[in-house]
DNA sequence: AAAAAAAGAATGAACATTCACTTTTTTATA
DNA sequence: TATAAAAAAGTGAATGTTCATTCTTTTTTT
């Protein structure tokens, strides 16, 4: 116990490190020896976590898109009408994002690079489905426009990226009335419009 | 005059070579080297050109981005009612992302991580005036949203980025009924809505 | 005392950049 | 216009560094 203990900090440690490394300085200057030092371990214990660097960081995704989907999904009703349970989920996915905006910059990078694993990336986006559900049976409903379900993510979901990288390099800041701006942006582009 | 012409030849292979290595790559995985051997040049001519890797991929964003926005506002006319405007313009920017991916590519990379300094990334910003300008005037004739252009931006320009990517990878594609979905879909986020 | 975990130093490969030399182009002179 | 000296452009092979990974030894746990 003591010893899974121990491990499972040090396991943290690193992928703690590994996130803030890769997001200050990009993955192609964040060396493992940078990663032991911030982790408190010396190089040679990376490995005996991690098989290589790849895997650091594909185990590094796949654990901050899981913390990711967690939180957007949590306490998720899936009887509440559609604009409800929209409005509810993409408040939540707009709270990781800007509050959490470590790991929501990390995910940011993963998704605009050949940095990890097509492998890995698949394993991250399987958790997505009560969106789509949610998406689904709007479509049906005549509440949602009937376009793919890439668009509707491209417009709705995606901007809070945008957004929040923006907002990380400091040349704007999203308040509490932005904020409601942006969900009526979202919302507009993607219910049906009479 | 024969000499120039080499030199152009010489540098523009070497620009050309660094898209398609970074975006096929990554940053993190293009040895100058490679970049060189693409552009069938020695590594050490590299530095004739460039003062070394981060200002070869510097000049490089700074180039592709001037492309970008030299096709997006091409033949733009200022007079055009606020929505004529911006579904030309909204159009052009589609055209270059989807038809010029590789450009694209190259940008959409460089704009998710810290591989290009922050004064090359103003630098690539500067040109995006004509449409701010007519934001301006359609906040001011009350048929635009009297919202931050960032979060305009992000709603009916930035989603084209990440469709890019999709399609790049596979996932889907976009055909002419997308694009005017999506069109529809960039519209309805920031028109004002009765 | 044996096994597991961790460490620091070593290894070898990859890399950005520079060096010393060669080829090509330009310029100046006849 | 032809030619030779000078300059520029280009090269392949070093150079020194950085890095991921492994090896050997030490420390900790069982």
């Amino acid at each position: 116990m003591a010893k899974l203990q121990k491990s499972i900090d040090k396991r943290n440690a690193l992928v703690k490190a590994t996130i803030e490394l890769v997001n200050n300085n990009g993955f192609h200057a964040t060396p493992m020896s940078k990663i032991a030092k911030m982790a408190n371990v010396s190089p040679a214990t990376i490995y005996l976590y991690f098989e290589n660097k790849q895997d650091l960081v594909n185990q590094t995704y796949i654990e901050v898109k899981a913390k990711y989907t967690n939180y957007a999904f949590k306490d998720f009703d899936t009887t509440l009408p559609i604009e409800a349970g929209f409005e509810h989920i993409w408040k939540r996915i707009a709270d990781f994002k800007l509050k959490d905006s470590e790991h929501a910059m990390f995910l940011a990078q993963c998704d605009n690079t050949p940095m990890i694993d097509e492998e890995s990336r698949k394993e991250g986006i399987k958790h997505l489905q009560p969106l789509l559900d949610l998406w689904e049976r709007g479509k049906k409903e005549g509440i949602i426009k009937p376009i793919s379900d890439y668009l509707l993510y491209a417009y709705s979901i995606n901007p809070l990226s945008f957004l929040m990288i923006t907002q990380k390099r400091g040349a704007f800041k999203l308040d509490k009335t932005h904020l409601e701006e942006a969900y009526q942006s979202a919302w507009s582009s993607i219910k049906v419009c009479k």
